[in-house]
DNA sequence: AGGCATAATGCGTCTATCGTCATACAGCAT
DNA sequence: ATGCTGTATGACGATAGACGCATTATGCCT
């Protein structure tokens, strides 16, 4: 039974991943290191939410930048939430495919 | 580059494990079978809450339940949730490891 | 049927977080 | 120094969701 802390931790963690948003500029980062203009274009989300959210994973590890003048240069730092994503959408084809045989034998 | 509905789906699947209570109900229930008694008993929620939760974690697919004339015996549904959670402790330590072997060479 | 257990749901409050606007800050020009 | 460009942050309204209380629904008993 893990500590209360540790599954806030956790729950932390997750709660990261459970914002569209966020996953759409991981996925953007995914492709490699991108500035935030492209970001901005890419997303429609306003400068200001951009620079929230990266924040936001950046102190959790997820990104990282660096800065080229006055631009700031950000990529994705490590592959666990793609791994996450994996195993995420096997669940989802799995879930629909259980329904699907339903379905087929009703 | 995945879809918005597929990021949509993600991230709800991910907002699930985003509050410590629904984990904390996941974790009672990986030890077996439980009602719902028990599940107050070990987290101190009220019941209209716990059964919310399970509710959602029902519908998501992460628990399922057997009625025993009035009461209710939940238990786990599958073991992503774990596989998950050792991702993410994994992510913790190597980050706590990285931290403190800064912290040696300083 | 009525009474007693347990589980689910309507409703209200409260807190947290999204997303925007406006503003402040940092670095590069001339 | 003064613009100019790009980024971070303070303030704010709006919304979503947690959590509890009170109530209703459901199934067992006698």
């Amino acid at each position: 039974m893990p500590s209360q802390e540790l599954l806030e931790e956790y729950s932390q963690f997750f709660r990261l991943l459970s914002e569209p948003a966020r996953l759409q500029l991981l996925c953007h980062l995914k492709q490699g290191p991108t500035d935030v203009a492209s970001l901005i274009e890419a997303t429609g989300f306003s400068q200001s939410h951009i620079s929230r959210q990266l924040g936001q994973l950046q102190r959790a590890g997820l990104v990282r930048c660096e800065r080229e003048g006055t631009r700031t240069i950000w990529q994705a730092d490590g592959g666990l939430v793609y791994d996450l994503c994996a195993l995420v959408q096997n669940r989802l084809k799995q879930r629909l495919q259980a329904q699907l045989d339903q379905l087929q034998s009703a």
